[in-house]
DNA sequence: TTGATAATCTATCATTGCTAGATTGTCAAG
DNA sequence: CTTGACAATCTAGCAATGATAGATTATCAA
C-alpha cells in the first residue's frame, strides 16, 4: 500500500485521536476493499473503476491512491481474501470427510464449487495480474495456507508430497478454467474429479516404497 | 469480422479487380493479425493497441473495424493461430514417439513447452476474454484440433476417452498456468509431468473392463 | 492566534477503444 | 468524357479510464 500516511508528530494527549484516525483509515481501506468486491461479483471487473470505488466510498479518487498504488494493488486485496476463503473452504471439506480418500474427494469437490461460485473472486486470485509472490521465501502465508490445505489431504497418499500437491491443484485449477470458460462440459464433473482422486490414490507414491495399497478403507 | 466488403457491382471485366482488392484485403487482414501476435509477445498484450497497430499497417485506425468488431476480436484471431500451432505441435510431439506411454510423455511436455514459449499467445488462448465458442456443437475445427490431439495419445489408456482428455488437459493447461504465474517451482517440472502421465497410464481406465495393464512397453 | 503539516478536493493529463462525418478513389451509365 | 453512385479511407472527435499536480481545507502544537 501507499506509504505518506501523517499522522506523526502528536503531542501529549493526541494519542487516541491518532489511534482513532488509524482505524478510520483502515476502514476505509476495508470499504473500498469490499466495494471492489461486491462490484466486481455483480457486474465484474471491467465495472471496477477508481471513479466508481470513490464515489462508493464517498470520497474523492485521489484518495484511494494513499491507500493503494494503482489499481492492482485493489486487485491483490481481493484475490488476498479469496486465498483466505479458499482456504478456509478446503479445511471444512478435510474435515467433515470420513476418511482418506473421502476426504480428497470432498477438497477437490470443494475447490471446483468456490472457483465456480466466486467468479469474480477466483479472476482476482488466478487471472488479473496481481504482482502477487509465490512459491519465494517471502510468499504471504495467506497466500500459502491454501497449498497446505491441499497438501494435507494428499499426504496420506504419497511421499513427495510437494510435488503431488501442486500436480493436485494444477488439476483442479485447470478444471476450474476450463469448465468456468466453457470449455468442458460441466455435466462430467463428478466424473473428471474421481478421475483426479483414484489418480492419487494409486499413484500418488512415486518411488518404490510407500504403502502402495491394501489400506483402501 | 465486420460486414461492409463492397466489391460488389463489378462490371463485365471489374472481376479479377475484385480479386486483387480481395486479396490486398486478406493480406491486410494478415498483417494486422501479425503485428498484434508479435508486439504482445514482445511487449505484451496491453502494448497491442488499435493505434499501434494502425501504425503498424500503415493506416488509419478506423481500418481496423473493418477487418475486426472490436479488439477482442483481433485478440481472438491470434488465439485461432495458437489453436492451430499447438496442436500441430502436440500432433508432432506424438508421432516421433517409441511407445503409447512415451507419445503421452511427449505430448504432455510438449504442452508445457508452448505454453511457456508463447506466453502471450498462450494468454490469448485462454486468459483473455475471446467470445470464442467451445464445447458447442458449431465449435470451429480449429479450436477442436488440439483437443483432439490429446485424446488420440490418451485413448489407448480409457475407455471414456472424453473424460479422461479433458482431465489430461486441465492438468497439463494447471501445470501450465501455475508454473508460468510462478506459483510451482519451475524446477520439479519433470517429475510433475511424470505423475501425471503415471495416473493416466495406470487409472485411465474407469470401469473394470479394459486393458488395465501387462501390456506395458 | 498562527504557522506548519496532514488530509482531502478540484481540475486536469494522456491514453484508450470506438465512431461520426468528411473526403477521396473507383467505375459503370449516359 | 462527364457524372453520379458507391466503396474505401481518413480526419477529427467522443467518452471513459488510470493517474497526478496543485489548490484548499482541517487539525493541532507553539
Amino acid at each position: 500500500m501507499s506509504r505518506r500516511v501523517g499522522l506523526l508528530g502528536l503531542g501529549d494527549r493526541g494519542l487516541g485521536i491518532a489511534e482513532r484516525k488509524g482505524r478510520e483509515r483502515a476502514g476505509r481501506e476495508r470499504r473500498i476493499v469490499a466495494a471492489a468486491r461486491v462490484i466486481a461479483e455483480r457486474e465484474g471487473w471491467d465495472a471496477v473503476t477508481i471513479r466508481r470505488l470513490a464515489q462508493e466510498i464517498e470520497y474523492s479518487q485521489p484518495v484511494l491512491y494513499s491507500h493503494f498504488d494503482n489499481r492492482d494493488a485493489i486487485v491483490a486485496a481481493v484475490a488476498i481474501e479469496g486465498f483466505q476463503e479458499i482456504a478456509v473452504a478446503l479445511r471444512e471439506a478435510a474435515s467433515g470427510s470420513t476418511g482418506r480418500r473421502n476426504a480428497l474427494e470432498n477438497v477437490a469437490m470443494a475447490y471446483l464449487a468456490f472457483a465456480l461460485r466466486h467468479p469474480a473472486l477466483y479472476d482476482a486470485m488466478f487471472i488479473l495480474p496481481t504482482d502477487l509472490r509465490f512459491a519465494e521465501a517471502g510468499t504471504r502465508p495467506e497466500l500459502r495456507a491454501g497449498f497446505d490445505a491441499l497438501a494435507a489431504v494428499v499426504t496420506p497418499f504419497c511421499v513427495d508430497v510437494g510435488v503431488v500437491t501442486e500436480t493436485f491443484w494444477a488439476a483442479l485449477h485447470g478444471l476450474a478454467e476450463l469448465e468456468r470458460s466453457g470449455r468442458i462440459k460441466p455435466s462430467a464433473r463428478g466424473e473428471r474429479i474421481a478421475l483426479v482422486v483414484r489418480a492419487i490414490v494409486v499413484s500418488g507414491n512415486s518411488s518404490p516404497a510407500g504403502g502402495s495399497s491394501h489400506s483402501v478403507e
